[in-house]
DNA sequence: GTCTATAGCAGGATAGAC
DNA sequence: GTCTATCCTGCTATAGAC
């Protein structure tokens, strides 16, 4: 692949990322996104083979590797407040970093799109962290829960929403730190659970 | 109006709630909406003016009252933990009665549809009323966080997220009652905001 | 590799018959 | 009021020149 090549591409993957986050995959066109990325139309053929495949390009590109997978964090999730921990501090660094895909991304489950289905293999294997965690924190009285469906969308909505702009007359657009809205989350999230000490 | 006029555009309401709840807005067609109501696809045009006057005629018909205004309710609403008590209660009998319609107004505020706008005036109210909620509760010392937005969006997330059901495989399904998901979502909340005894 | 031009289709809306 | 037929627009995708 060239340089220029890739370059295009780039461009392109860029400006669909803005877009798509933007206005929603259906409510953006290929025109619009080669305007913004200044590339001829025909382009998005030929490098992804359609709209939808820059779509799972984006997904390639920038969706970070599954951390709660990683060996060195086994033991971590052995303990499920630490590991809530550090799920938390890797969904909300996420959504942080790169808002652009974390609204995408919530946008295709709000919509129950068709792009779900390739959208799983990136997403489930956090939400079963999530539930082997809560499993276990119930088991040994760490969490306080009767239904495991209402913890999970507990904490899944609590993590997953973003900050609304249709709320912009509502909030108070106060500058917290990402390191302040995690430790936040942190402690709504495990005292929700029943957590004592937080 | 006539008896049969009020039947078919009901029809034609009632199966585009569905199908916008399905499908998102942008992922439904007029054709699509006639076919399911069995009507012919101009009447949209002949009661509602359009597309997206169907979606408005929707909220008027299908959106309730917001019962947090009532005078009745005016005393509990200066009560931090009983007016977000009955916030929750409300929120959440309105996204268990009529789930199409919460799921369908859930993807115009992700997708941040040109339909916000009109949108605004029927849910910024119990918005700015938790919000006034969240800074008494504080002010009280009843209610322990820093950042109003997080606060306010952790209580956003925690209720109107709904159930998505592309983590169906993650889920247990388990069969809890309205009554049964209102009481543990208030506690999860009541107790994530700090309240001790819940 | 990148362009122009266009095919081919699906969408929303409407004119006009009945 | 309800239908058929059709218009117009905007979309994605591709053929083919350069």
């Amino acid at each position: 692949m060239s340089q220029s090549e890739m370059d295009a591409k780039m461009r392109i993957l860029l400006a669909a990322k803005q877009l798509f986050a933007e206005q929603g995959f259906d409510g953006t066109s290929v025109r619009q996104i080669c305007e913004k990325a200044g590339a001829n139309s025909s382009l998005i053929s030929y490098y992804f083979g359609g709209k939808e495949n820059v779509f799972f390009a984006l997904l390639d590109q920038f969706y970070p590797t599954n951390k709660l997978g990683d060996p060195e964090n086994i033991e971590i999730l052995k303990h499920p407040v630490e590991g809530v921990k550090l799920f938390i501090r890797e969904v909300l660094r996420f959504k942080l970093t790169d808002p652009e895909m974390h609204i995408m991304i919530h946008q295709e489950i709000a919509i129950r799109s068709p792009r779900i289905e390739g959208l799983k293999p990136y997403l489930i294997p956090y939400w079963e962290a999530l539930k082997g965690l809560l499993e276990r924190g119930k088991k040994e009285g760490i969490f306080q829960f009767d239904s495991m469906d209402t913890a999970l969308s507990f904490v899944m909505g609590t993590v997953i929403f973003p900050k609304s702009n249709f709320l912009e007359t509502v909030y108070e657009h106060d500058q917290t730190s990402m390191e302040g809205i995690i430790e936040e989350t942190t402690r709504f999230v495990l005292r929700g659970l029943g957590v004592k000490e937080v």
